[in-house]
DNA sequence: AACTATTAATAACT
DNA sequence: TAGTTATTAATAGTT
C-alpha cells in the first residue's frame, strides 16, 4: 500500500528505516485504539524501538492490562516481585553477553580468523557467503563511481555548452570589431582589430570545442578509486 | 476501507462486533510483525476480547518484553533512587547493548547488507578483508581436504605393503608347493598344483605391484569436496 | 468463508 | 521533519 510493494524483511537504510518506524508506529497504535472501540475489547500494545525508545497504548490502563495478561496466563509473576532488580539487570546483562560472544565469533569466522574446528561444509558455507558479500560490496562501489562519472561529465557537457556560446559570441564580437573599425579606419589595415580581438584571450585553436570526457574506471582491481574521478584526459567530441 | 466508511465507535451488532474483531485482530497482529520485522523493534500486542479471550503476539518473550517496559518506566521516573549495584548493571547492559548494536552492523555489512551510507573508501577496504578472509577460509579448506588426502595415501601404502608382503608368501607357498607336487607325481604335469594356487585368488598381474594414488583436486572450484577424497584412479608408483 | 467495491495505509518522493 | 501522491493492503458489506 504505497508507491510499490514490499518484501517484510528488517529494512537496510537507517533512515528509511526510521521513517517507517515512524509511520508505521502511529498506524498500528490507530488500528489498536480502533480495535478496542469498536469490538469494545481490552487491548495494549507495547514497542521498543532499536534504539530502546518506549511507546505504548493502552485501552485502559497498561498496568491492569499486564495484570489481567498474567492472571489469565495464570503466571503469578514470582520474578518481577521477588527477585530484586540487580537480579534483573544481572540476567540482562549475562544475555547480551551471550549474544555478543555468538556473534563475536561468527564475526572472526567471517575476518577468516579462527576457523580450527569448522568441517568442510561449514567452509564452503563461509566461502560462498564471503562471494556473495563480495560482489554485494563491489557492485555498490562500482556503482557509486559509475554515478560520480556521469555526474561529471554532465557537468563537462554544461561546461562545454557554456563554452560553445561564449565562443560564438566573441566570434559575433570579433566580427562586428572588424566592422566597425573598417568603417572607421578604411578596409586595408585591421592590425588594430585583431590585436584587440586577441586581447580577449581567444587564441587560434579556440575555434575547435573542447569536450570533457572522463576515463573509463576499469572494472577489476580499482586500487586508487580517487584516481578515476579526476578528469582522465581530454579529447575531441 | 470497505465497502462503507465507518464510524469508530462501539459494534452495536454483535454478530457484526464478533467478525469485525476476528478480521481487524488478525490485522493488528499482522501489522506488529511487520513493524518488528521492518524496522527492528520489539513489540508486543495484548488483545482481550470482550468476553475476555486473549490473543497476543510478542516479537520476543512477551515475558522479557513486559519486564522490559516495567523497568523502562520504573527509570523513568526515579532516577536516583537506585542503588549503585543496580547503577553497575545498568551501564554494563548499556554498554553491552551498545557493543552488540555496533558488531551487529558491521556484520551486517559484511553479509553485503545495509551498505548504503558507505563511502567508497569504506566500500574498497571491506572488499579488501572480504577478499583476504575469502583466501583465508579457501586456504583451511584446501588444507584440510589435502590432510585428508594425505591420510588416504598412508591408508593406501600400507594396504599395498601388506598386499606385497601377502604376494610374496604366495609366491613362496606356490613355489613350495610346486616343488612338493613334483616331488609326489614327476615333472611334467602341474595342472593339480596351479589349479590350487589360482584357488587363492592370485592371478597372473600379481607380479605387478599396484600403489595407490589419489588424484590431487583442483585447487579451483571444489564444489563437491567429498569427492575429492574417494580414490580417483589407481596408478603405477 | 469467499468475494469485491471501497476506503485506509503507506512507500516513494518532495 | 512534515506533506503529497500513486499504489497496495485492509476490510465493510455482501453472497
Amino acid at each position: 500500500m504505497g508507491r510499490g510493494k514490499i518484501v517484510i524483511r528488517r529494512i537496510d537504510n537507517s533512515t528509511s528505516r526510521q521513517v517507517t518506524f515512524s509511520k508505521r508506529r502511529s498506524g498500528l497504535l490507530k488500528k489498536a485504539k480502533e480495535l478496542a472501540i469498536l469490538c469494545d475489547a481490552d487491548v495494549g500494545v507495547i514497542i521498543f524501538s532499536s534504539t530502546s525508545k518506549l511507546y505504548e497504548y493502552s485501552s485502559t490502563s497498561m498496568k491492569t492490562l499486564i495484570e489481567r495478561y498474567h492472571k489469565t496466563k495464570e503466571e503469578h509473576h514470582q520474578l518481577g516481585v521477588s527477585t530484586s532488580e540487580v537480579k534483573y539487570w544481572q540476567r540482562e546483562a549475562a544475555m547480551l553477553r551471550q549474544q555478543l560472544q555468538s556473534l563475536q565469533e561468527n564475526h572472526r569466522q567471517m575476518m577468516g580468523e579462527e576457523l580450527t574446528g569448522l568441517s568442510v561444509k561449514d567452509l564452503q558455507n563461509l566461502e560462498n557467503q564471503l562471494e556473495i558479500s563480495l560482489r554485494g560490496v563491489r557492485m555498490k562501489k562500482d556503482q557509486i563511481l559509475m554515478d560520480e562519472i556521469q555526474e561529471l561529465n554532465r557537468k563537462g557537457n554544461l561546461i562545454h555548452q557554456g563554452n560553445m556560446e561564449l565562443y560564438k559570441k566573441v566570434n559575433l564580437i570579433r566580427q562586428e570589431n572588424l566592422e566597425l573599425y573598417q568603417k572607421v579606419y578604411g578596409t586595408k589595415d585591421a592590425k588594430g582589430a585583431s590585436s584587440l580581438t586577441n586581447g580577449l584571450g581567444v587564441g587560434e585553436d579556440a575555434g575547435i570545442p573542447i569536450s570533457l570526457q572522463l576515463s573509463q574506471p576499469q572494472q577489476q582491481n580499482l586500487e586508487a578509486p580517487e584516481k578515476a574521478t579526476k578528469l582522465g584526459r581530454l579529447q575531441r567530441r
